[in-house]
DNA sequence: CGCACATTTCGAATAGCGACGAACTATGGA
DNA sequence: TCCATAGTTCGTCGCTATTCGAAATGTGCG
């Protein structure tokens, strides 16, 4: 992941409502949930929530489908991932206690890449 | 972690500089850099940073000491691990393939919660 | 004390974000 | 075709974030 997408997906967890919604479509899995529950939810109107959900996806963090009158947003779980990796990148130089499990996020471990741990 | 320090935390690296700042420290480790040594990798202006960096301190995931005319900065790996946990907790509902390496993160497996994965 | 270095604080200008009302598009059914 | 439902788009306004120059603080040394 690049500096760029990394701050528009950090960007858009930055607000109370954004990281609401998204937490919300985390928990609601892979099924996801209709802009009009989340609405109803978070008790938020419409057209912010929209532009909200807009900004979401546009980071890539959140997807959407149609289904009938509804559109379906979920959480997009592998760009979540990329994006913690990224935070956590090249921790190992100064921290193995917190590099190993993270390591595990990443989908590698630290020996492949010729680490202390 | 509460949604308000965690939105803290996520306006803090949704910041190109404080991003890049924040990994910078990441990977320098515990005994983390004088702020003069930051700017001059950064490129950025000295007050410019400083003001950077008391935004990511404010957040709790930097932190700071003197050593004689320096003042040196660190990352703090336990906000961060919070952060993460914070951002994917209750992940399980839907998805196990992602909760597994997350629940390592948070210290504790999904078991421990009565969750099915 | 006086000076130099390292960093922070202050104040002002600029730009971008966020929320809302109103109008618009899309889908499904009578 | 006409209507109701589900969401989106647009335009506007207020607010906050970001940056910079200039000045201030804090620290060590001679």
């Amino acid at each position: 992941m690049e500096t760029t997408s990394a701050v528009t997906a950090l960007s858009a967890l930055a607000h109370e409502g954004r990281l609401g919604i998204f937490r919300l479509l985390v928990r609601a899995g892979p099924e996801g949930l209709p802009a009009g529950e989340i609405a109803r939810t978070t008790g938020v109107l419409p057209n912010t929530l929209s532009s909200n959900l807009n900004i979401l996806s546009a980071s890539g963090l959140v997807a959407s489908r149609r289904e009938g009158r509804s559109i379906i947003y979920t959480a997009t779980y592998e760009q979540m991932r990329d994006l913690l990796t990224f935070l956590m990148e090249d921790c190992c130089a100064g921290n193995a206690t917190i590099c190993a499990p993270l390591a595990v996020i990443a989908g590698q471990s630290c020996a492949a890449e010729g680490r202390s741990c």
